[in-house]
RNA sequence: GGCUCGGUGGCAGAGUGGUUAUGUAGGGGACUGCAAAUCCUCGUACAGCGGUUCGAUUCCGCUCCGAGCCUCCA
């Protein structure tokens, strides 16, 4: 089983191999709970809970050791909590059981750590205070900061350098900074703000330093693989880095691994380009299978572009998996299965989706045996497996795209079929066909096949 | 301005130093009362210009174009 992934860090593709086979450790970055998370918040859930399915596979399901942190503490939550005129803890409450019920529509396994910084407090207090004793971090007007200049390697992660930065920057320094890249650990709470009583003052936490105290409280200080969009290389992840690399002299995550972003019409989606679909109104369309099915079918590191003409397109090409699965009526023998290299290699996705339509022809040719029919069957099987798909019954699928009509109307187009029916035994095909157009107007398809009629929607949907 | 990453057939999207995925849309055919589904088949894509090579879409250089980061952001 030869893993490789792509890592950000030494820029290559490397062969991953964990630095304790018996438990592979690894850590993404989870959402701030402020809002409903969007499609893009989807992308790295999705992405690297396929890697966390393919590793599980390789190592054992146990052997795996996956955190997924919640920001619940943050300027944007306070800000959104005081318009919203709730508490913070109502606000993010609220928030993350959102998050929860739309993420599981997506068939995203639970991470075996779900830790919010609200409850890791103590932890980055007392990485705070390690990293001042050891001079890496100051205190200044009530903030304590983090000393970029004290960390030599401060930009590897970005491949960046200081100077560089300044260079072209075009941001005002805060004055409490002594160094414009300088960050903070932690900042002073006004009385009606959140915050918790340190040895500096009441206050809260910076954003960066809780994924270093979680990490080590739930990894250790060094683990495998750290994850997350694209946009946290800098500053975020290379602020992590610096803090825990300068608070325990070792390396923090041996392999990093970033998604691309999702576009929306060349543009990258984001709050202030107020381009912001929500996985939560993208559901009430599109089921979370065809949500998953159109993230994985761009390679991960790739912008995506999100349009309805890709979930679209994912949409057609589930129901042709499905409906292959469903061709013949054979028990699965349960035989082992090996995972494929295209998702061994850098979790090569379209590649594996390319391969699965090879094996959906063979389950659609009739010359094949059952047995044979089986064996490519449990393959496809296996991939969805892998990738979170397929995890229908294949009835249960297409029944699924008819949810959004009323039982009335499905008995009336029942109705209308076995009127039809009845035409076409009598051979009276104009009146079957005027039946075909009428049901047609509405928006239903009809598809005879095997002395049965099915039907579906023309939308899909 | 600095740094990073890209430009593949109508569209989406992999990949490769020579056999040119896969899906989707479209053309043709088989099948079908008609359709649908399925199968077969077709269109010969790799931004431009140079270089390396027996041979480059794939390696190198330059040019053009696009996106991103340098500020909260998955």
């Amino acid at each position: 089983m030869n893993l490789k992934i792509f890592d950000t860090l030494s820029g290559k593709k490397q062969k991953f191999t964990p630095i304790n086979n018996k438990k592979v450790r690894m850590y993404v970055c989870g959402p701030t709970v402020y809002d409903f998370a969007h499609i893009g918040n989807a992308r790295p859930i999705i992405v690297f809970d396929t890697l966390y399915r393919v590793l599980r596979s390789i190592y054992g399901e146990d052997r795996v050791s996956y955190a997924r942190n919640i920001t619940d503490i943050d300027d944007k939550i306070i800000v959104s909590a005081n318009e919203k005129k709730i508490s913070t803890e109502e606000l993010t409450k609220q928030t993350i059981n959102f998050f929860h019920e739309d993420i599981n529509s997506l068939n995203v396994l639970d991470p075996d750590f779900e830790p919010k910084a609200t409850e890791t407090i103590p932890e980055m207090i007392l990485m705070i205070s390690d990293l001042i004793n050891k001079k890496f971090a100051y205190i200044k007007e009530n903030h304590v900061l983090f000393d970029t200049n004290m960390s030599k390697e401060y930009g590897k992660l970005s491949k960046r350098s200081l100077d560089e930065m300044i260079a072209g920057s075009r941001v005002e320094v805060a004055p409490y900074k002594k160094n414009q890249f300088d960050f903070v650990l932690w900042k002073p709470s006004k009385n009606d703000e959140p915050g918790w009583e340190s040895p500096w003052g009441r206050g809260r936490p910076g954003w960066h330093i809780e994924c270093s105290a979680m990490t080590k409280k739930y990894l250790g200080e060094s683990f495998d693989i750290h994850a997350g969009g694209a946009d946290l290389v800098f500053p975020h992840h290379e602020n992590e880095i610096a803090q825990s690399e300068s608070s325990h002299g070792k390396f923090f995550a041996k392999y990093w691994m970033h998604n691309g972003y999702l576009n929306i019409k060349g543009e990258k989606m984001s709050k202030s380009l107020g381009n912001i679909l929500t996985i939560r109104n993208l559901l009430k369309e599109y089921n979370g299978e065809i949500l998953r099915f159109s993230m994985l079918s761009t390679h991960y590191r790739q912008p995506i572009n999100f349009s309805r003409e890709l979930l679209e397109s994912s949409h057609t090409q589930l129901n042709k998996i499905y409906k292959a699965l469903n061709l013949r009526n054979v028990k699965n023998d349960g035989a082992q299965q090996l995972i494929p290299n295209s998702l061994l290699d850098d979790l090569n996705t379209p590649m594996a989706i390319s391969e699965i339509h090879e094996l959906v022809n063979k389950l659609n040719d009739k010359n094949i045996s059952d047995k044979d029919w089986l064996a490519y069957r449990n393959q496809i099987k296996f991939y969805g497996q892998l990738m979170g798909l397929f995890t229908l019954d294949p009835n249960a699928w297409f029944v699924k795209d008819k949810k959004s009509l009323s039982n009335e109307d499905k008995s009336e187009i029942e109705k209308m079929i076995n009127e039809r029916n009845l035409a076409r035994h009598a051979h009276n095909f104009e009146l079957a066909d005027a039946i075909r157009l009428k049901l047609d107007k509405k928006g239903i398809i009809l598809e005879d096949s095997n002395n049965k009629t099915i039907w579906k929607l023309k939308n899909g949907r």
